[in-house]
DNA sequence: AATAAATCGGACCATTTTAGTCCTATATTA
DNA sequence: TAATATAGGACTAAAATGGTCCGATTTATT
């Protein structure tokens, strides 16, 4: 149910890791799985995967590894998650080449379709640098009809 | 990857369903599957589930069914997933009872936590009322960063 | 009273998705 | 040339989801 995936996580973890070790050039997947108990060859798939969009680079070789492909700001969730799983959509019927049998007659296609741009918006404005506590708070939203519920992004928890 | 099951989206078309037909005083889930090519069973056991968290009214008999159990602004879709899936979380590692591996040295704790919040906020926002197209325009955000980005939520597509 | 059509709910099975492993190839440095 | 990395496809294992079945109960109608 509308759940980050592991590998997303792992991914997430990996960047902040380089992102909070900023002095060596290059870390192994190995190197990097180790301190959080992940398995190291599936963090050597999830790091490849982000290396093929940019995300990090990697180098091969005995002293080969990966590193920040791109300044922090400018690493957002919503890229993470599509590198390690595709585009992005919160439901079924959103980007979906099989047929969809309620479709005709489908009744949710809109407010589903809202629902997926909003979550789409935070997943966007949150990036690696807000992540590792570099960033200001970037993104809040309030809705008219409760003014009172706000939702702040710091990387400070919020008393 | 953060999506939406079947079974919330199943449970939504029956409350929209239920929402549009307000005269018959009551809809069986045979009723209620057909027209969508749902699965009946199933339909039943979705709408049992919201039976019991009273978003819907159930009655057994001949001539029993569904009808809802409040009024369409009253009913919003936090409460749809977590009656049919439990309690709503994005992630693993929140209001879990399995120990996980990564916990004392997890990174991400913090902004998965605020993301969680943020995605809580925009599902609670939206609600029947709004998705039938009654409700007005209800939940708006957009981000100091970025103030152009706009998500309106409206039942009314957005050119 | 009997019957028909509905909910209730647990057990179960099938399918799909996710998580994780294995293996071979290639690159790079010492 | 050996050691240690990434690259990536194929595969297996595990978990979540989707869906079915069945026996029990409720209730309106005949």
């Amino acid at each position: 149910m509308l759940k980050l995936s592991k590998k997303v996580d792992y991914g997430l973890i990996a960047l902040i890791h380089l992102a909070q070790n900023p002095k060596r050039s290059s870390w192994s997947a190995r190197e990097i799985a180790q301190p959080y108990n992940i398995p190291a060859q599936l963090m050597a798939k999830i790091l490849q995967k982000m290396a093929r969009s940019g995300i990090v680079n990697s180098h091969q070789g005995i002293h080969g590894g990966y590193a920040l492909g791109r300044q922090p700001d400018l690493i957002n969730v919503v890229e993470v998650i599509e590198s390690i799983e595709g585009p992005f959509s919160i439901t079924n019927c959103i980007s979906e080449t099989g047929y969809c049998l309620q479709f005709e007659k489908c009744t949710i296609k809109t407010p589903i379709h809202l629902l997926n741009d909003a979550v789409h918006l935070i997943l966007k404005q949150l990036t690696l640098s807000q992540m590792i506590g570099q960033g200001m708070v970037q993104l809040k939203f309030n809705s008219d009809n409760n003014p009172n519920d706000l939702v702040t992004f710091s990387s400070i928890p919020i008393a």
